[in-house]
Parts: C-alpha cells; sequence; structure tokens
DNA sequence: CCTTAGACCTGGAGGC
DNA sequence: TGCCTCCAGGTCTAAG
C-alpha cells in the first residue's frame, strides 16, 4: 500500500509511539518477512534493543536501535498496529515485538510481501546492503533537474518506468507516477531520451510538491486515529488523475483513460498530457 | 540496456 | 451461494 509519503507518515507515528522503548521478546510466525540474518539470530539479536533514531530512505524505514539497525519494508500491504492487549485473532500478524511498556508492536500482512533486515550500525547507512540500490529520496535535495536530467536523457524507456525506477529517485510508486506525469503534462508513455531540461525541472518541482502535500495530508488523517492504533490506511487524497478512469480531466474536461504501461495501471488524459 | 512474463501472496469486486 | 477471472499502493528473477 505505501509510497514514500505513507511510509513516512508510518515512520512519524511509530516515532511519536515508541520511541525510547525496547523489545522485550520477539516472535516471528511467517519466517520469510525475515530477509536477514536468520529468523532465530534476528530474535536474539533485537532482544533488549531500545528504538533511538527514525528515518526513511525512499520507501524503506529505518529504525535505528542500541547496537542494530531494523530496516523494514511494507511492499504492498504491510502495516504496523501498537496494542495494550494482543487481539484474539492474529490472522495476517506475522511479527510480534513485546516492548518495555507492556505494549505490542506487531507486524501485519495480508499478502505477506513485505521484509525486514537486521544489521549492526554502518557509518552512512545508505551502505547497508538493502539500501546499496536505493537512489536519492524524493526529500533529498540532491535531487536536482540535473541530477534528473543526467539520470535518464540517453534512456529509451517510458518516463513513469522512470519515475517507478527506485534507483533513480527513491519514494515514488504507481500512484504518484501517474499524479506526477499529469502535473508535468507530460504523457507517460514518453521516452526519457525526449524529455527536455524544463520537463526535467518540472518533475523534480512536482514531485516534491505531491509528495510533500500527502505527508501533511496523511498527517492530518493519522493524527484522526492515534490514539487508538498508529497505523495507516490509504490515504483519502484528492488524485487528479490515478483512479480516476472515466471521469472528466480536472484541467482540461477530458475522460482519463486507463492504460497498462510495464505491467501496471496507468491514467492519463490523452488531450492535455504531452506524448514525446 | 530494455522489456516481458512470472513469482511471491491474499482478498475484494464483478460476471455468470 | 459458488466459482471464476481480474485486479491491487512493490520488487526481484529469468529469458528474449
Amino acid at each position: 500500500m505505501p509510497e514514500g509519503p505513507e511510509v513516512q507518515v508510518v515512520l512519524s507515528t511509530l516515532e511519536y509511539q515508541i520511541k525510547g522503548t525496547t523489545i522485550e521478546h520477539a516472535s516471528v510466525r511467517y519466517p520469510n518477512v525475515i530477509e536477514h540474518p536468520d529468523v532465530e539470530t534476528f530474535c536474539q539479536r533485537i532482544e533488549g534493543q531500545t528504538f533511538t533514531t527514525f528515518s526513511r530512505l525512499g520507501k524503506y524505514l529505518i529504525f535505528t536501535l542500541t547496537d542494530y539497525d531494523l530496516i523494514v519494508h511494507l511492499r504492498m500491504e504491510g502495516r504496523f498496529y501498537i496494542y495494550t492487549q494482543l487481539p484474539a485473532s492474529l490472522r495476517h500478524i506475522h511479527v510480534i515485538f513485546e516492548l518495555s511498556d507492556g505494549r505490542y508492536l506487531c507486524y501485519h500482512d495480508t499478502r505477506k510481501f513485505g521484509r525486514m533486515n537486521l544489521y549492526p550500525h554502518e557509518e552512512d547507512p545508505a551502505l547497508l546492503p538493502p539500501l546499496k540500490n536505493v537512489g536519492y529520496d524524493f526529500n533529498d535535495s540532491r535531487l536536482t533537474w540535473q541530477y534528473l536530467y543526467a539520470s535518464i536523457h540517453s534512456s529509451k524507456r517510458s518516463i513513469k518506468q522512470a519515475l517507478l525506477d527506485q534507483s533513480i529517485i527513491a519514494g515514488i510508486g504507481n500512484i504518484y507516477a501517474d499524479e506526477i506525469c499529469f502535473q508535468a503534462q507530460l504523457d507517460p508513455r514518453s521516452r526519457c531520451y525526449r524529455i527536455s531540461k524544463k520537463d526535467c525541472e518540472k518533475i523534480v518541482a512536482v514531485t516534491r510538491s505531491i509528495l510533500n502535500h500527502a505527508i501533511e495530508g496523511g498527517g492530518t488523517t493519522i493524527r484522526s486515529y492515534t490514539s487508538s492504533l498508529g497505523v495507516t490506511g490509504l490515504f483519502q487524497l484528492e488524485l487528479d488523475v490515478h483512479a480516476q478512469k472515466g471521469k472528466a480531466c480536472v484541467r482540461c474536461g477530458h475522460t482519463i483513460d486507463k492504460i497498462t504501461l510495464g505491467q501496471r495501471g496507468t491514467y492519463l488524459c490523452r488531450n492535455c498530457q504531452k506524448r514525446k
């Protein structure tokens, strides 16, 4: 479910909820969630570790503990729940962290795609194995139009595919890639080598504005039910194109179409998004 | 270098 | 109600 903005809201919520608590015990009910190290080592090492710092790179959550970094990717449907008492049914709950204040931090994931990694601290967290091939976060100041242009100008793939490439910009997912192309008035199928410097400038600007606006919206949404849990659902954001098939384009009134691009559902206005 | 199909998983929606 | 197909916010791998 989450793209960069949602991951940021999950992170902020968890920081507010559990910073300073210690993991007294970890149990793993679905071993495949633990990517590294093996489950037994993971549980043994994480016991007694305190949550100290909360950060994010693209869609990766980075929990800095006393001696290790816990790196989590929620993939499609991963969520965290915080309980004062475990629920009657643990269906879809694959990892349970018992915290020092008696609460439980539970990892819930219906499709079981999400993954957790535990590594000893690294001077530069970006060098940790799961993050090695991740590019600049959408809020990283090194993400400039010059960087984007240099990264894509000789590529023949579509601009949307480049936006989804986490090794270039980290944090954009299928929904926001559509929204970014819409705001930049570019047909998502446009080949990268035809994207101008001016377009790159526009893309970088709308990327920051759309994703940060989503974080603000999500923050608001989360605050309203933070007392009970501390999780996330899909934000009820105002989307201009994604999932708007058949509706009138908010910019020109033309009907929004749905196509398939690189096996992903893609929405666009054929009238005001220019094919390059 | 790029694209595509398939894999990993489950559940909801819609057609019959 | 049951069965079937398609779809879903992600990413990796193999194969062409």
